[in-house]
DNA sequence: CACCATGTTCCTTG
DNA sequence: CCAAGGAACATGGT
């Protein structure tokens, strides 16, 4: 589930619900998923911490804790790979298969689960990735992008991928954005006008705003397997408005038609992913 | 069976 | 040294 308006909006939904909840039984049931820690290194840190906030840094999840004892602070650095999740349950309900990672609440477990196990869950110190502005933030500025972009020959749809050039942005909204700043995903960075960049620039910044906003308001079934989950990942919850089907004007809509000029919307390759445009909106 | 999937890292090639 | 492309990671849905 995990582009920074999932993530932004799983945050905002778990910083209430964790926040001082004293960590008991620490479980790792998958390993692989909190290295580079050992699983005795992660859980003997952990037990009897406290949550202190929840924030997020590009696609990453940062846990703010106490420690047990003496003082001191200890950062949980979680990243959802492609299919990871972050939930309470209540703590008799039985664990969902893929759980990797359960954390005791008491009454309640906090749930790290994910089915492709590309995700982490770590006590390394925020990601040591070199990660690019935040783009909502005003450290996303408008000439260190220009001038970013103009070193680059990659395909624009690509280069938008490059975390070190900007924290957040994927596979998803790299194709929402160039839509909705009409221009081609196949041109070369550097070939990008000044005012294409400009544009560029304010439809990534809307585009996310816009999804946070949308998952932020519509109640959310973090937990449910969902049929429906789609691109929200988690479902809505039971009897929540269907907003999806509006939710993503050109993502995974090959053949349909576009939103503004009726032209089909085209799937491409780029970087073995899929990118999807309207090639009369977005021509080269 | 074939193909596709929200992400990141590592290796190879130029 | 760098940029760019592709495979690998692992599992599930259609």
């Amino acid at each position: 589930m995990p582009e920074l308006p999932e993530v932004e909006v799983l945050v905002r939904h778990l910083a209430p619900l964790l926040k001082g909840r004293r960590i008991g039984v620490v479980q790792v049931r998958l390993a692989k998923v909190v290295r580079p820690d050992s699983p005795r290194r992660f859980a003997q840190a952990l037990r009897g911490a406290r949550f202190r906030a929840v924030s997020r840094r590009g696609k990453y999840l940062l846990f703010h804790l106490r420690p047990a004892g003496q003082g001191g602070a200890l950062t949980l650095t979680g990243h959802l790979g492609m299919t990871g999740r972050m939930y309470l349950l209540p703590a008799k309900t039985p664990l969902p298969r893929h759980a990797a990672v359960v954390l005791g609440l008491g009454r309640q477990n906090f749930i790290f689960e994910d089915s492709r196990r590309f995700g982490r869950l770590t006590l390394a110190a925020a990601p040591r990735r070199n990660l690019g502005p935040e783009p909502l933030e005003s450290a996303f500025a408008l000439r260190p992008f220009v001038a970013a972009l103009r070193q680059s020959r990659q395909a624009i749809k690509v280069k938008l991928l490059d975390q070190s050039l900007l924290a957040g942005v994927g596979n998803i909204y790299a194709s929402e954005a160039l839509f909705r700043a009409g221009i081609a995903p196949a041109l070369p960075a550097r070939r990008l006008s000044e005012s294409q960049v400009r544009r560029l620039r304010l439809a990534i910044r809307a585009v996310l705003r816009q999804a946070i906003a949308g998952g932020s308001t519509v109640p959310l079934n973090y937990t449910g397997q969902g049929a429906s989950d789609r691109l929200f990942y988690f479902g809505r919850a039971p009897g929540a408005p269907d907003y999806y089907e509006e939710r993503l004007q050109v993502y995974d809509r090959a053949g349909q038609p576009c939103p503004r000029c009726k032209t089909p919307i085209r799937r491409r390759v780029q970087a073995a992913r899929s990118t999807y445009y309207c090639p009369r909106c977005q021509r080269a």
